[in-house]
DNA sequence: TATGAATGAGGCTTCATTCAT
DNA sequence: AATGAATGAAGCCTCATTCAT
């Protein structure tokens, strides 16, 4: 009765996966891959702790599942995004603003990405899905900045790649390192109204970067 | 052969120090406060395990003590910079190219932050002397700030605190996720030609972001 | 040689917590809870040092479990003896053998509790299972003491716990301080002549003090 | 300045002798031989840890020195009390109403015994002058035993032995076991209102052990 | 006589992983 | 497909003690 919780679904090797992940993947954001425990995994999951060995054969295995699973959801996230459907100007706007909350709204993902790049990449390296999802992920940007350049209203001469880049690196930067920055220079900028001030810059900033004219111009015209 | 190097130098406590966070800033930078070991920590050092418990007490102490040693290093090193002799554009130009080499050149700090930033902040919030250090950095930037405003060069509205922030967010994200991003996007972004090709976007975004008039048009005219 | 004995008894939790407790107790009742070696108590144990922390968390958690089972096996060994079915006098005479002798041959629980003592009763205070052993053993010294003193042969205003405290303070003493006792004032005390003899003293103590007329009444009447 | 308070008195090595035993007779008696800590006492001496070394050679030197301070001291405590000067039944009264006393005052002293003995007496018995200490508390128990069986107050066949035995052991188990009979039988016994009586019935079982009539008769008469 | 620095040995505990059923 | 028991290797830390000056 005290385990009445503990395989309720015996005999669903999907959804003891997913359960596994789901639990594995609060662990390692949480910690990091040195510092997860997989008896905190095991612990917090429906299943044992021979199951996880037996599905992803070791914390490493787990860990590279995680992953995957981590940047899959959030490309998937952002194909639900309709930037064909506006005007460029309009859309670029629409993207950053995404980018900027949907980061900040996937502190998971930021921190599985954070470790990653504590260990130089080596898991995501072997994942080839994972490099899959990101190519179309830059195709959207260019696209986009390709329909604006030839409406003129953006700019000759920009790299969609550097593009997404400052845009993703923005977005991220102000999730992964919100502690230390609000340590140091008040926690002000992460409240509500700093988030949608900072916000606001960011879009300022990548649009006066990216547009032909000085933004807002459509507004004084 | 392997302990040749051992106590060359006996009763000299501020080298003994000195060597252990040398040594300790690099393996807390490569694994993170989890994945350290004060045993290969130790084995670099020209003294013992012993004496590092000696000196910082414990792995956190030593921990807490390397994080406020790259701060005072980083921050140091960012007052050789003089903007003060600069006109204002040309200051910002400088001070950004700073920012985006002095972070790329210190990858031992950049992972030290991403590691503090995996524990949110918890051991950079017990040090007053690292909150004290970066109290003038934001001060240099607002200074600079005013100076082009006066001068008509910068445009009113910006919060001298958030171009300070994007600053430090795209020269610490070029360098804190570049495993992953060019992973993702190819390496060339971060060989040396790459750089140069960034860097000049970085200030070109920074730039318009900045100031009253676009960019470039000093040369144009 | 030295592991021959090792895990002869695989798969059997209770037979391996047990074997550590054995040992377990012997050592903490040898050296106390500061000087105790896990180390040494696993080499005693038919498991490993790792069982040992699997089965009891940590050397204070082991520590705790001895110290309860000492109270258990104490307390469970005081019930063989049936007062009940006695005269009052009698069953006092016999509850007081009962308990020197008890107290003598349990060495280890008369370690254990001074040990307990040292550490001002810390690991006992979070065991409510010894609580709860101790509770009968003064009801029983109750009863008896009501019993004696309807019949008249106990005198009145004694109260039961002072004399439950003074059957078992002496009775530890004898046991907790032969070692300096004997030194100061002589082995004989304590071996087996002198062991009879202090404990006809102490019979003779408790009764006069309980007795509504001198003990040995009876015989010369 | 802030060391203002160490090296007060260079060149007197009694004052610092005397000053390191009675910081270690504090460390001994709080956590016994095994749990003291030489940095501990070392720490809130006057003077340096090497000295410790210098004079009392090593942990059990200073162990055993401390323990034959203490004795020292409980045995000179005991002999202002005059016990000549009353008759008999008084003096006995006094002795053990002292004996009662001065233990529950001399907690430090009970606890190092209590260690000793955890130790089987072994430093004790390097002590010659601890064994010639006690030589004498058994003569003052015997001279007033004879003197009062002399006026025919003290019934025959007490040897003086156990009888100093008994006044002890209650004595010393009232406080050395307190923590743990408090916490089984509750605090009460050991409030200020439940020593006094509990000191009180232990007078009342040393007189009925010894008198020839009981006690009290004398008032009643 | 005195001190801060240094140390080797050993202490307790935790980890990812595998075994027996 | 599943579980509780078991494990070896390695982790962090503390101890009494001694050295260099």
């Amino acid at each position: 009765m005290a385990e009445q919780h503990k395989n309720k679904w015996k005999q669903d090797p999907q959804a003891v996966r997913a359960d596994i992940l789901r639990v594995a993947t609060a662990e390692f954001a949480r910690a990091g891959l040195a510092g997860a425990r997989m008896d905190e995994i095991a612990a917090r999951t429906r299943t044992s702790k021979r199951m996880i060995y037996y599905y992803f054969g070791d914390k490493e295995g787990l860990y590279r599942a995680v992953l995957e699973q981590a940047y899959r959801g959030m490309r998937l996230g952002e194909q639900e995004l309709a930037l064909d459907s506006l005007p460029p100007e309009k859309a670029l706007r629409a993207l950053v603003v995404y980018s900027f909350d949907h980061h900040w709204e996937n502190g998971d993902f930021i921190r599985l990405v954070m470790t990653e790049n504590m260990h130089e990449g080596a898991y995501m390296e072997m994942s080839d899905e994972i490099r899959a999802l990101n190519a179309s992920a830059i195709d959207r940007v260019r696209q986009l900045y390709e329909r604006g350049r030839a409406d003129g209203v953006f700019r000759d001469g920009i790299d969609p790649l550097k593009l997404h880049w400052l845009i993703s690196g923005v977005s991220f930067f102000y999730r992964s390192n919100s502690a230390t920055f609000g340590l140091l220079f008040g926690q002000e900028l992460f409240d509500e109204a700093g988030r949608a001030a900072v916000r606001g810059e960011v879009v300022e900033a990548i649009m006066r970067y990216t547009l032909t004219r000085a933004p807002g111009a459509e507004h004084s015209a």
